[in-house]
DNA sequence: ATGAATTTGAGTGTTTATGATTGAATTAGA
DNA sequence: TCTAATTCAATCATAAACACTCAAATTCAT
């Protein structure tokens, strides 16, 4: 039985039942302890499952911990920067999207005096919103449980009611031949679909992300300005040809 | 057993009877003692239950203490109650809108092993869902901050991309003449929608709701079966000779 | 076919979870 | 208030699960 396979198998069980012990898997696949063992390392690291002595169990289901999920590394503080320029943009009475995930989360705290109208996808996004009494709108669609947010034709569809002044969208890649990439095709759907009805497309993405190319096409550089932090001057210059790009010194 | 399953089992007890004494989980775990007081205090340092004498009891729930705190305990219980009935309705397989509300909140427990796909205009139902595995959709719409509730035009468009085999309905009153009522018109017309897209409307509400009659009509008691508590021969047949009543004995 | 790289399973000492036992603390009844 | 019955926290030995290492088996590239 291949790895990959065997891994497979062991993540349908979860879905089905939700824990399992290392016994069972031992049972079912044939597979020696040790083996099981490696998997289910290689798994967790992997963020497909907790274990837990004598067997794993599904992730922590819990919306909240999504937000704030990868506090570990300092990157967070660069996040933070890059989201409180992108919030700087923000004029008085815009009407703005913004995009699930823990990038754009970081603008929330700087939109309190703005007096904007929200729409977002991102369910974590919510309950910062409310709190600071921003009136917020969400699109329908179906809830991604990993992250919190919301994707499919549903919300395609709610998008359609709305017209945004700017929006704000976070990327797995920017590259100057494949543009903005991000891995789930139909998280990059909303995301384009965003992008056009808004009179400004921002996008919020570290100089890491440079290069990256996932698999879903957002869509080109041109289509949105970038906001990312310092870049070699070489790749800024070649990135200039295709887009604006707001650098952000930390 | 596995230690994470052993614990998921007491929480899970606990959402249904609020308090539980530690032999009761001994019999159901088949785990010792010890064991057991040792689940107990670990789920005590994590927040997720508070120790009593002889037992635990729940802990105030931090989201939706808003929307509960006006309410006593019995009328908890009772809700619980209704709820479980409800629930019981439900067929493996089923497409189900849930409405957003304290009531129909209690009968998110008792969905987990029934493979339905839901459908909410209730943001704070969305956590309880994703824990549980269960598929979810989201309405699109304005988010009421004070209730976590979806509503207005873009909701109402939402809920046309579904049909639902049941929906289960809140309402703040019923009476023979004016029908289902609530207060917020907005909510009122969800409610109407989702109840028009089910093969079968179900409204949730107890004996304490009869004869109240709020601003914004719903629909005439004859489009929703009736779910509440032990009500007045009289009245009983009054409704009956309206719509379907199912009488939860407490 | 050959050697390198990877995957696998068994053996190791260590860590963790468990259940029984103890005496102290708490509750309930007289 | 005192006593008896529970319930509790702490300790301990045992058994299970653990991470780690190493050698055998397999896969891969040439």
């Amino acid at each position: 039985m291949l790895t990959s396979e065997r891994q497979q198998v062991i993540l349908n069980l979860l879905e089905e039942k939700d824990t399992i012990k290392i016994q069972e898997i031992i049972d079912i696949t044939n597979a020696s302890e040790s083996t099981v063992r490696r998997d289910l390392t290689e798994l967790e690291n992997e963020h497909k499952l907790k274990r837990v002595h004598g067997g794993a169990t599904v992730l922590g289901r819990k919306l909240h911990e999504l937000s704030v999920l990868d506090k570990t590394s300092k990157n967070i503080q660069e996040k933070k920067e890059l989201a409180k320029f992108a919030a700087s943009i923000i004029q008085e009475g815009d009407c703005i999207f913004i995009d699930a995930g823990t990038t754009t989360f970081q603008m929330l705290p700087y939109l309190k005096e703005k007096k904007v109208v929200v729409v977002t996808n991102g369910l974590t996004h919510v309950e910062a919103l409310i709190e600071q009494g921003i009136p917020t709108y969400l699109t329908g669609g179906y809830v991604k449980g990993k992250t919190g947010a919301l994707v499919g034709p549903q919300t395609i569809q709610s998008l359609q009611n709305y017209r945004f002044d700017k929006c704000f969208l976070g990327v797995n890649g920017f590259d100057g031949k494949f543009g903005y990439t991000t891995p789930d095709p139909e998280e990059a759907a909303v995301k384009y679909k965003a992008s056009e009805l808004s009179q400004k497309a921002y996008v919020i993405a570290d100089h890491t992300k440079y290069g990256e190319v996932s698999f879903s096409n957002i869509c080109a550089m041109s289509q949105a300005t970038l906001i990312t932090t310092s870049l070699p001057d070489e790749i800024l210059h070649e990135l200039n040809q295709e887009t604006t790009v707001e650098v952000v010194a930390l």
